[in-house]
RNA sequence: GCUUCCGUAGCUCAGCGGUAGAGCACUCGCUUCACACGCGAGUGGUCACUGGUUCGAUCCCAGUCGGAAGCACCA
C-alpha cells in the first residue's frame, strides 16, 4: 500500500489520472466483448461547455464505464459539427474585429480558408473542458462533419435522394434571415411577444358604392407589406361583405386594382373580417393566393429593404428604405390620404432568428428540400414498433407529434461556409446532380449530345443538420463497408435534450432508415434541463448562467458529475446548486478518510481468492450480503437510466452501512477479536472497499482511481470487472442488524433521558429469550463500544431507576441510578407508547374490517396479523415499563 | 387553441395501490485514537383541492386550482 495523503488534492490528481488513462488507451475500444457503442451528439466547433454538455456527457461517460466493467468493447465516438451559421458569424465577427475586409470582398475561397484557420487555432475547445470532465471518449477517432468521409457521405446521400426524387428544387416562402441572408430552419426562429401596433387602413371601391359602402377596411401589424398586396379575402358566410364578393378595391400609394375574394381563411371574429392578401411575404397568405392564383408580388431585396422594381410597382422613393422605415412612410402617407381608419396596441407574436437576433421575413426564394414526409414513414415505424425505444417513454408522444406534422425540409443555405450542394447547371440551366464536377461533366455532356459545356455549381450550402443527420453512420465510416460499421451500428445509446428531439433525433432517424435500413440507436434517452437553483432556465440574459467549469475548480469534477448523475430523475428538470456539489464533495472526503482507516489497519485491497461463504464472522457475512444486494440495485438502475437511483444505492451503501456501520462494528474485532478473526475482517474490508470503488468509478473515476491505486497491491481499478456475488445471509443481516436496532435505541434513549455522554452503563436483559441471548453474546462488543455499554447481565426484573427500552420484543434495562431524569423518561416512554398504541389501532382497524378480510390478498392479511401481534407485545412491555417507572 | 409534464418535510427532489423517504437546511449534544467536508440524537408532512374506482388511494380515473415546457395561430 501507499500510503494515502491526509486530503485528495483534486486539482494535481485529475489531470495527472486522465492523462495516464488516455495514455494507457483505455478510451479506444478494448477486448473482445460484445460492442457497446455511443456517439455522441456533436457539439458545435465553436461551443464551449456549458452545463447541459456537463449533464449530458456525465451520464453518457456513466454508462460507457459502466459497460466496460461489464466487458464490453465499448466505443464512445467524439466529433464536433461545423455549424454553418454560428462559425461563419464568428469567423465574420473576427475579421470586422480585426478591421479587415469583409467576406464578399475577399471572395468565397479565401473566406473558407480563414474558417478552416480558425478553426485549427480555436475550434473545439470544449475538446479539453469534456477532458476536464472526466469524459473517456476515443479521442483518436475524432470526426469532423467537414471531414472528407464525412462529406463524402453527404455528397452520396444527396446524390441519392436526388436520384430517387427525395430532394428537389422548389419556390417556396422560407424563413430568411435578412442579417446573414440565408434561409434558416423553422427551429432556429423564436416566436417572442413584442409590444406592436394594429393599424386599420381603408381601401376604395373602384366602382363607387355597393349597397352604401365606399371602402373595405383591412387590419394590419405590418403596414409595409400592404405594397404588394394582391387580394383581400373575406369569409364566403360573413354577411358584411357579402356584396363586395368579386368588387374590386384601389389600392392606395402602389395604385393598383386588386379583387375581394371569398376564402375560409379569414376569421370574421377577428379584426374587421377582411385580410389584405400579400402572397409572397406571409406564409397564411401565400396559400391563399396559390389557392386563388393571385400574383406573388416581391417588395423586398436580400438585406429586407424595399425594392421598386417595374413587376412589383412600388414607387421609386422606397426603394432601398429599411422595411420599418417603409412601415413608419406608408401609415404616413395612408394618413395623409385620409384612409387611416385606425391604430389599436396589440401584443404580437414576431419571429426572430435564434442566432442573429433580426426579425425574421418570409421570403419567396428558390430552394432545395427533402421529402422529410417520404422519409418519416420508416422512421416512425422504427419507434411504433419498439426498435428504438424513447427513455423516458413519453417522449415517443413528442416525436410521432413532430413526425406525424412534418413539413418539407429545407436544406439549402445561402452561406459560404459548409457542404456545397453537388448540384452543377448548364448553360441553358439544366441541372446536373453528382457526386463531383467530372461526373457531373459526363452527364452533362450525354445530356447535350457530346458537348462539352461550362457548368457551374449551386452556389448554396447545406443545413448542418443534413451532415450531422448522419452522424451516427458516417462517423463509422460509412460510405465504406468498415470493421467498425459493422460491429459498432447500431449504437446503443443516443442522450440528449427534449429540444433536439426534432433538430437531430428525427432527421438521423429518417437517414438510417432509408440508408442502412436499420435503427441508428436502440434507446434515445432523453435526459432533463439543467436549471438555477432557483428552478429558473438558465440564460445569458438573466445572468444565472452556472458555468461547470466553476464548480471543477472548486470541487473537482467528481463531485460536480455525482450530483448531476444522482439528480438525473426521469420526467423532471433539475436544479443545481453549489450546496448539493459541495455535500457530494464531502462524500468524497468521505470514502478518501475511510481508506485511510483501512490503510492504519492494515487492510488492503488483495487479490486473494475471496468467498464470501467461508466467512465466519457475522460481521462480515452481513457486509458481504449488503454489498451483494448494493451492487445489484446499481446495475439495474443502470440498465434502466436510473442514474439518480443508481447515485443513491452507492451513497447509502459507502456512507450509511460501510462507514457508519460496517468500519465501526469492525473497531470491537480490532480491539479484542482473534487473531483470524482480525485477519478475516482486513480481508472483507479491502474486498468491500473495492466493491464500493468498482461501483462507484463511473460516476467519480478521479478519486476512485486514486485510491485504488494506492491501496490495491498487485491489481488496477481498469482491470476489475463488475461485481456480480450474489452472496446472501439472510440470518447473518438478521443478527447484525439487530444489534445496529439495539445501539441506535440506546443511544436514542440515552440522549432523550440526558445521560451523559461519557457515562458507561450496564445493560440488563429481561427474560431475554435464548435468540436474544445469542445475539447480544455475539454482539457484546459492539454493542459495548458503539453504545457505552460497560457490562451485561441477565435478569427477570428491572434494576430500580432504569431506562428501559423495548427492542424486538425484549426489554432491556439500563439502571442509571440518580442520573436519571424520571420526567424525560416517562415523556420518552409515552411517546413510544402512543406511537405504538397508533399503529395497532390502525392495524385492528384493517382487520375488524370484513371485507379487508375476505378481498385482500391473504399474505396483506397474514403481514397485518403479525403486526398486531408484534404491536400488541411491544405495548405491554412498554406499560410494564411505565408502570415499574412509575412505582418508584 | 393543441400536446406534454409537474404540485410530497423550510429548500431540491425520490417513492407511486397495503408501516410517508433522502440530501441539504434547522435544533441539541460531542476534541469517541479515518474523517468537524465529521460523529451521535432530534424537530419537521390532512403527499394542492374535490369527487370517483377499490376491502384499502400520496399512488389509478375524472374534474378544479396553481406552475412549467413544446407546438400552432393571432390579418
Amino acid at each position: 500500500m501507499k500510503e494515502l495523503p491526509k486530503n485528495f488534492d483534486h486539482a494535481e490528481a485529475e489531470p495527472r489520472i486522465y492523462a495516464a488513462q488516455e495514455e494507457a488507451g483505455l478510451f479506444k475500444p478494448q477486448g473482445e466483448g460484445d460492442p457497446y457503442s455511443i456517439v455522441i451528439p456533436p457539439p458545435n466547433v465553436t461551443g464551449s461547455l456549458h452545463v447541459g454538455h456537463a449533464l449530458n456527457n456525465t451520464l453518457q461517460d456513466i454508462l460507457c464505464r459502466y459497460q466496460r466493467r461489464k466487458g464490453r468493447k465499448v466505443l464512445w465516438q467524439y466529433g464536433v459539427d461545423h455549424a454553418g451559421i454560428a462559425t461563419q458569424m464568428v469567423v465574420e465577427r473576427q475579421m470586422a474585429e480585426r478591421q479587415e475586409p469583409h467576406r464578399r470582398d475577399i471572395g468565397r475561397d479565401a473566406f473558407v480558408q480563414k474558417v478552416w484557420d480558425w478553426k485549427a487555432e480555436s475550434g473545439g475547445m470544449i475538446k479539453n473542458q469534456l477532458k476536464r470532465l472526466g469524459a473517456s471518449l476515443d479521442w483518436s477517432r475524432e470526426r469532423f462533419t467537414m471531414d472528407e468521409g464525412l462529406s463524402a457521405a453527404v455528397r452520396k446521400v444527396f446524390v441519392q435522394l436526388y436520384g430517387e426524387g427525395l430532394i428537389y428544387r422548389d419556390k417556396r416562402l422560407v424563413n430568411w434571415d435578412p442579417k446573414f441572408q440565408t434561409a434558416i430552419s423553422d427551429l432556429e426562429v423564436e416566436n417572442n411577444e413584442v409590444n406592436g401596433k394594429m393599424w386599420h387602413f381603408a381601401y376604395p371601391l373602384v366602382d363607387g358604392e355597393v349597397d352604401g359602402i365606399k371602402e373595405i377596411v383591412i387590419a394590419t401589424t405590418r403596414p409595409e407589406t400592404m405594397l404588394g398586396d394582391g387580394a383581400v379575402a373575406v369569409h364566403p358566410d360573413d354577411e358584411r361583405y357579402t356584396n363586395l364578393i368579386g368588387k374590386k378595391v384601389r389600392l392606395p400609394i402602389v395604385d393598383r386594382e386588386i379583387s375581394i375574394i371569398a376564402d375560409e381563411y379569414p376569421d370574421p371574429e377577428l379584426g374587421t373580417g377582411a385580410v389584405k392578401i400579400t402572397g409572397a411575404h406571409d406564409f397564411n397568405d401565400f396559400e391563399v393566393a396559390k389557392r386563388h392564383d393571385i400574383p406573388l408580388i416581391v417588395l423586398m431585396d436580400e438585406e429586407a429593404r424595399m425594392m421598386s422594381t417595374e413587376e412589383n410597382n412600388v414607387p421609386e422613393r422606397f426603394h432601398e428604405m429599411d422595411r420599418f422605415e417603409a412601415r413608419k412612410l406608408v401609415v404616413q402617407e395612408i394618413e395623409a390620404m385620409g384612409l387611416l381608419r385606425g391604430i389599436e396596441d396589440k401584443l404580437i407574436m414576431q419571429p426572430f432568428g435564434d442566432r442573429s437576433g433580426v426579425v425574421i421575413e418570409p421570403m419567396l426564394t428558390d430552394q432545395w428540400y427533402v421529402d422529410a414526409k417520404t422519409l418519416a414513414v420508416p422512421a416512425v415505424e422504427a419507434v411504433r414498433s419498439g426498435k428504438t425505444k424513447f427513455v423516458p417513454e413519453n417522449w415517443s408522444k413528442t416525436y410521432y407529434n413532430w413526425m406525424d406534422n412534418i413539413e418539407p425540409w429545407c436544406i439549402s443555405r445561402q452561406l459560404w461556409w459548409g457542404h456545397r450542394i453537388p448540384v452543377w447547371y448548364g448553360p441553358d440551366g439544366t441541372p446536373f446532380c453528382a457526386e463531383d464536377e467530372a461526373s457531373a461533366h459526363r452527364l452533362a455532356t450525354e445530356h447535350y449530345g457530346g458537348e462539352a459545356v461550362e457548368l457551374a455549381q449551386d452556389s448554396d450550402v447545406l443545413d448542418t443538420w443534413f451532415s450531422s443527420a448522419l452522424w451516427p453512420f458516417s462517423t463509422l465510416g460509412w460510405p465504406e463497408e468498415t470493421d467498425e460499421l459493422k460491429a459498432f451500428y447500431p449504437t446503443a445509446v443516443l442522450s440528449t435534450a427534449f429540444d433536439i428531439i426534432f433538430f437531430w433525433v428525427a432527421r438521423m432517424m429518417m437517414m438510417a432508415m432509408h440508408f442502412q435500413k436499420e435503427v441508428p440507436f436502440e434507446t434515445v434517452y432523453i435526459h432533463a434541463i439543467v436549471r438555477d437553483e432557483n428552478g429558473q432556465k438558465m440564460s445569458k440574459s438573466k445572468g444565472n448562467v452556472v458555468d461547470p467549469l466553476e464548480y471543477m475548480d472548486e470541487f473537482g469534477a467528481d463531485p460536480l458529475r455525482f450530483t448531476l448523475a444522482a439528480q438525473a430523475t426521469q420526467g423532471r428538470d433539475l436544479s443545481l446548486s453549489k450546496q448539493r456539489v459541495e455535500g457530494y464533495r464531502n462524500f468524497r472526503t468521505k470514502l478518501w478518510n475511510a481508506s485511510r482507516f483501512l490503510q492504519m489497519k492494515e487492510a488492503p485491497i488483495t487479490d486473494e481468492a475471496f468467498d464470501p461463504e467461508a466467512l465466519k464472522l457475522p460481521l462480515n457475512r452481513w457486509i458481504a450480503h449488503e454489498a451483494s444486494a448494493m451492487t445489484a440495485s446499481v446495475a439495474k438502475a443502470l440498465d434502466g437510466f436510473r442514474f439518480d437511483e443508481a447515485a443513491s444505492a452507492i451513497y447509502q451503501f459507502a456512507w450509511g452501512t460501510f462507514c457508519d456501520w460496517y468500519l465501526e462494528l469492525s473497531k470491537p474485532v480490532f480491539d479484542g477479536g482473534s487473531a483470524e478473526e482480525q485477519a478475516e475482517t482486513r480481508l472483507v474490508m479491502g474486498q468491500t472497499l473495492r466493491t464500493i470503488l468498482v461501483t462507484l468509478e463511473p460516476f467519480m473515476p478521479f478519486v476512485t482511481r486514486e485510491i485504488y491505486e494506492a491501496m490495491a497491491e498487485g491489481s488496477s481499478l481498469e482491470e476489475q470487472s463488475w461485481p456480480t456475488s450474489d452472496f446472501s445471509d439472510e440470518k447473518a443481516a438478521a443478527e447484525v442488524q439487530a444489534a445496529v436496532d439495539l445501539i441506535s435505541e440506546i443511544r436514542s434513549a440515552r440522549t432523550e433521558v440526558n445521560v451523559p455522554v461519557g457515562a458507561k452503563l450496564t445493560l440488563v436483559a429481561l427474560d431475554a429469550p435464548e435468540e436474544a441471548k445469542t445475539i447480544l453474546a455475539n454482539q457484546s462488543g459492539a454493542i459495548g463500544r458503539l453504545a457505552r455499554i460497560e457490562t451485561f447481565e441477565h435478569a427477570s426484573e428491572a434494576p430500580k431507576g432504569s431506562i428501559q427500552i423495548v427492542s424486538r420484543g425484549t426489554t432491556y434495562a439500563l439502571p442509571v441510578a440518580d442520573v436519571i431524569d424520571l420526567g424525560a423518561e416517562v415523556a420518552r416512554l409515552d411517546k413510544a407508547i402512543g406511537k405504538t398504541e397508533g399503529e395497532l389501532k390502525k392495524a385492528n382497524g384493517k382487520l375488524s374490517n370484513e371485507r379487508f378480510v375476505q378481498n385482500a390478498p391473504a399474505e396483506v392479511v397474514a403481514e397485518e396479523r403479525s403486526r398486531v401481534e408484534k404491536f400488541s407485545e411491544e405495548l405491554e412491555q412498554l406499560n410494564t415499563a411505565k408502570a415499574r417507572l412509575e412505582a418508584l
